[in-house]
DNA sequence: CAATTATTTTACGTATACATTAATAAATTC
DNA sequence: GAATTTATTAATGTATACGTAAAATAATTG
């Protein structure tokens, strides 16, 4: 076994430590917190702490401002839709291109595999099961779509949704219907169905996006 | 008239400063730099210089490898085809959505402007000013589509992209061709015909890709 | 007492010092 | 003489100090 002994600058460290507060809901949406509030938390100083705040910037995790501390990303409904957005036609795309480059039945096995988890998922009604599934499906979709740019954005956007996804999780049916979407979605990349295949994760995802906007609505977004 | 007295940071310096050198030449693609060499150049100590290559990174202009100074990322022809992909799939969806919303043909004045330039630039034979005009054309397309994180990634790639069409720029010839493709778009915005919207558009810039990593391909890439 | 001005506090931006570690050069061994 | 080990160099990562400017507080004035 390879002994990954990466020794992970500070930089890095503050980075996954300031996510982690992020998503483990520590740090909420919208709150602001003073660099060296974070530098104490994550026992460093404020030099990488600072570093790492750019990049989460970058990625739209948080918002620098200056004197008032860094704020934690708070998505609107409409955020939401833009991202949406932009998920459903570059994933439909790199649906389009997985079908287009006649993988193998084995080099699916990874898509293949996601959807008997997410099956079984269902039957034990294990919707954070269930959850993790779906995630790896559609990021193996991306990954076999073959553009780097196009699983870099999805990746950072999808990194944005989680926290208002998991919201609404346990408030919708179970997603009994996006099983067979994912199945058929997976028979279409097999047969080497592009046209097919765009489309059927295009609707996918759109009614997706319907229900989770239509949700959020309703609930006013909070603890976003 | 508002006083724009913006003190900017070095950190804010540093980007536009390291921008500056790497559009104008002065940082070719794939050449290394430490940070001490470009804090000297700048004149400032490391610290905003690597803020600043953190956040150059973030959007793909940089590598910093540790220790081996940064390198200005040099596009290969495949990162070129990723690039134009999704570009060509965010700005079609732009124009869909442009077309959608029935702007006025005040609001459209803005598309309608940069045609008229680019018609002016061909016939004066001025490249530069036509892909000026043309930039123009594409943001505003953009924007017209409503959505901000298509525009963010699609100015994003296009920085990524200006240094290659650069180069070819003086090698096609002159692209009359492009602009009845913009007026066919704009017809169609302003009588909110969505689906060709998208279509002309998608064509359209399909048909640039194809050019450009053609002519790249020929020439070697050199210099991106 | 409201509103303005002066003062204090404090968070940030930046420079700088220094420790760490990778890269390079030198030396040694087989 | 090649290859491995050791020593040196140098660039980075990080902490820290400090000046600056914004916020917050106190003081003053009408």
């Amino acid at each position: 076994m390879i002994q990954e002994l990466k020794v992970k600058s500070q930089s890095i460290k503050a980075v996954e430590g300031i996510r982690d507060l992020i998503f483990s809901g520590e740090l909420p949406a919208g709150s602001d917190h003073l660099e060296s509030e974070l530098a104490e938390r994550l026992g460093m100083s404020r030099t990488p702490v600072r570093e790492a705040t750019l990049v989460l910037e970058a990625q739209g995790l948080l918002e620098v401002r200056p004197r008032r501390g860094v704020r934690v990303s708070a998505l609107t409904v409409t955020d939401m839709h833009e991202i949406y957005e932009v998920l459903t036609e570059l994933e439909s795309l790199a649906a389009f291109r997985a079908a287009e480059a006649r993988y193998s039945k084995d080099q699916l096995s990874g898509l293949a595999d996601s959807i008997k988890e997410m099956d079984a998922s269902l039957k034990e009604n294990d919707r954070e099961r269930w959850a993790r599934a779906d995630a790896a499906f559609h990021d193996e979709l991306v990954r076999l779509g073959g553009n780097g740019r196009i699983l870099a954005i999805v990746s950072n956007f999808n990194d944005q949704v989680r926290r208002a996804r998991a919201i609404t999780l346990h408030m919708r049916p179970m997603p009994t219907k996006s099983n067979k979407d994912h199945r058929a979605l997976y028979e279409a990349i097999l047969r080497g169905d592009a046209e097919s295949a765009r489309k059927l994760h295009w609707r996918h995802r759109t009614e997706a996006r319907e229900l989770l906007t239509e949700l959020l609505e309703k609930n006013g977004l909070r603890r976003v």
